[in-house]
DNA sequence: AAGATCGTCAACCGCCATTAA
DNA sequence: ATTAATGGCGGTTGACGATCT
């Protein structure tokens, strides 16, 4: 292959020399899966050679464990796996090895390259930084509902979710609108104008779903004001709602949902799709903007929220 | 149709900790 | 006890296909 280097003078450079970078071939996968399955893994550098590959330890290592294993997924991300990424890094931040021990099959990689291409990218969008609190405000009480949605009916979800979980295992509007809140406030994160964006988005995925809402919902910035009671999706209304964790962040998001605890507890009887209000001016319909769609492809906020900026 | 831009992901790099000699 | 080799991890790069203009 093109990376193949030219020899020099001694033989330990010779060797170096002759090392091969760049994209495994076929060839090499076979040679590399079939002294594995003969000899098992370990010693990397002298199974290389031993496998007659010309290659570094590190490069079969990693090309075994992010690849060639058996027991290594492929595909996209469930909803359940997202939703364990973004919990598990609320938790521990970038370890991303410690991380993929609790998704099985999947490589610290492959988690890597979903927080940065996804995840980061929608902290690019919304000119804030991804380990922001008020970044993660919006993971909390944005995206996480809305993957707790899509993993509705997902039988393997509720006992994934009680054993791994440490984040709300329900939000609600109020939460959501207090994340808006907490980007407002953070100074230097974000536009002025961002959590108007976001309002914007509410009203929009209100609007957008008129035939259904338009005379029963009010505006976003209505419900900021009044809501103080509200329900969550009936299948976690039941379940703990725990903050586990030693660090500043997690100490800033156990306070910050301290709120959500209590609007959880309250909303205990509430029905699920009511977001009825003290007031009594805020009832969301089943179809309510949390669905219809707008889960299904949760990165797409971003692109939304853009969109709506520029109009 | 073609070039530019974007998104994804496999692979590499450098650092640090552990292990073996 | 010291040192070199090795493994593991997180950060970064670059190739390549998809999409946009």
């Amino acid at each position: 292959m093109s990376s193949l280097r030219k020899s020099s003078t001694s033989s330990s450079e010779d060797d170096a020399e002759q090392l091969r970078r760049g994209p495994w071939t076929l060839e090499e996968d076979s040679l590399l899966i079939h002294y594995i399955a003969r000899h098992g893994e370990g010693r990397w550098n002298s199974l290389a050679k031993r496998a007659g590959l010309r290659r570094t330890g590190k490069s079969c290592r990693l090309r075994w464990l992010n690849y060639l294993k058996p027991d290594v997924k492929r595909g996209n991300l469930t909803p359940q796996e997202q939703f364990l990424i973004l919990d598990l890094h609320s938790k521990w931040g970038n370890r991303w090895s410690k991380i993929a021990q609790h998704l099985p099959g999947r490589t610290d990689n492959e988690i890597k390259n979903y927080w940065r291409t996804r995840v980061q990218k929608q902290a690019r969008h919304l000119k804030v930084d991804a380990n922001s609190t008020a970044f993660q405000n919006v993971i909390r009480c944005y995206w996480i509902p809305r993957l707790l949605q899509k993993m509705e009916g997902s039988s393997s979800f509720s006992s994934m979710a009680s054993e791994n979980s440490t984040v709300p295992q329900s939000l609600d509007q109020a939460s959501q609108h207090q994340a808006l809140m907490t980007l407002q406030q953070v100074p230097g994160q974000g536009p002025g104008n961002l959590s108007e964006a976001v309002q914007n988005l509410d009203h929009q995925e209100q609007n957008s779903d008129s035939e259904h809402c338009a005379s029963s919902c009010v505006s976003s910035s209505e419900s900021m004001n009044n809501i103080s009671q509200i329900s969550q999706f009936a299948e976690y209304q039941t379940s703990p709602f725990r903050i586990i964790g030693n660090n500043d962040y997690n100490n800033t998001l156990a306070k910050d949902c301290y709120y959500d605890m209590e609007a959880i507890n309250l909303a205990s009887t509430s029905a699920p799709g009511d977001f009825a209000n003290p007031v009594g001016d805020c009832h969301m319909p089943e179809n309510n903007w949390f669905s219809n769609g707008f889960a299904d492809d949760l990165w797409s906020m971003g692109e939304l929220w853009e969109l709506r900026n520029l109009n």
